[in-house]
DNA sequence: ATCTTTGCAAAATGTTTGCATTGGT
DNA sequence: ACCAATGCAAACATTTTGCAAAGAT
């Protein structure tokens, strides 16, 4: 297994990626509004797992003024474009990161007493994990797949 | 990959189980008090994914008077001993299920429609996933895999 | 001008905590 | 008798909703 080196990568894909999200809702014909611009740079600056409180956190730390509201309605509607997965790795609140439309595809290692989230690639449980079908009509379209555990400084 | 069928076996085994956990918290210094044993005779019959709120509901519904921080607690310090297992199936609320000291291991379809959740078990993909060894210093203790989708009505 | 998006406040939902009382051992 | 377990109510955290005002096309 190697960890997911998103570090570098991130900064340069990200605009890319709000791009392509921009041009996405605007063809689903979505008006475009500060906030939701707003939320949007957050996900492209970060490629992993934030919640939308460290989201809201974020932009008013960054000075913008953007209601909690509209953060979750457009964490909601994005989700719904599938240009963010939405996950929910056992802490108590949900996490969104953005779907690179360049396949990139990760998993996540949890650490179960301090909360810290790490990426994860393996291409052989990719390959497993894609030959499951579901059972009796079934239909699947996407998985998540969560290690539990305790992290270097925690075991 | 075969959808696991629990539906037979699962009132014997919960009786087992419900046994092996009343046991394990005596050792471990609990109390034999109402409200426990209560959870863990719900938990015991049904071995898929109930939430809090599912089970405090069979419980009013079944007239024991169990106050809902006690379910809480209890779920608590189940999944402390890893008598349960905490799920975090993408809906709003977390879930429990039993773990079979057996070692019986299911993954789960979720539909992201209706919210229904199916039990599937595939040893390949099993196989993979224990291949699988943190990176760096993280310990895996466990795994969950989630598959989303859509069910045979709502697809 | 119209219809969407936004922010605010309030409500809904799920979970945790404090504390007096009950109940096991 | 002791101390844990319980129920209740209140606190808490997260997410959703209603609505009037601002903004995009």
């Amino acid at each position: 297994m190697t960890p997911a080196a998103h570090t570098h990568a991130a900064p340069a894909r990200g605009e890319e990626w709000a791009d392509h999200a921009l041009q996405r809702l605007s063809t689903a014909g979505f008006r475009q509004g500060g906030a939701r611009r707003a939320v949007i740079e957050v996900l492209a600056a970060e490629p992993c797992a934030l919640s939308a409180l460290d989201i809201d956190e974020r932009l008013r730390r960054s000075g913008r003024r953007v209601g909690r509201a509209s953060v979750y309605r457009t964490l909601e509607q994005l989700t719904e474009l599938d240009l963010i997965h939405k996950l929910d790795l056992g802490a108590e609140t949900a996490r969104y990161e953005r779907a690179d439309p360049g396949g990139d595809h990760h998993h996540h290692m949890v650490c179960d007493r301090c909360g810290k989230v790490l990426p994860f690639e393996d291409p052989e449980l990719e390959r497993a994990v894609t030959k499951v079908t579901g059972s009796a009509g079934f239909e699947v379209r996407d998985h998540e797949i969560v290690l539990h555990g305790a992290c270097e400084r925690c075991r």
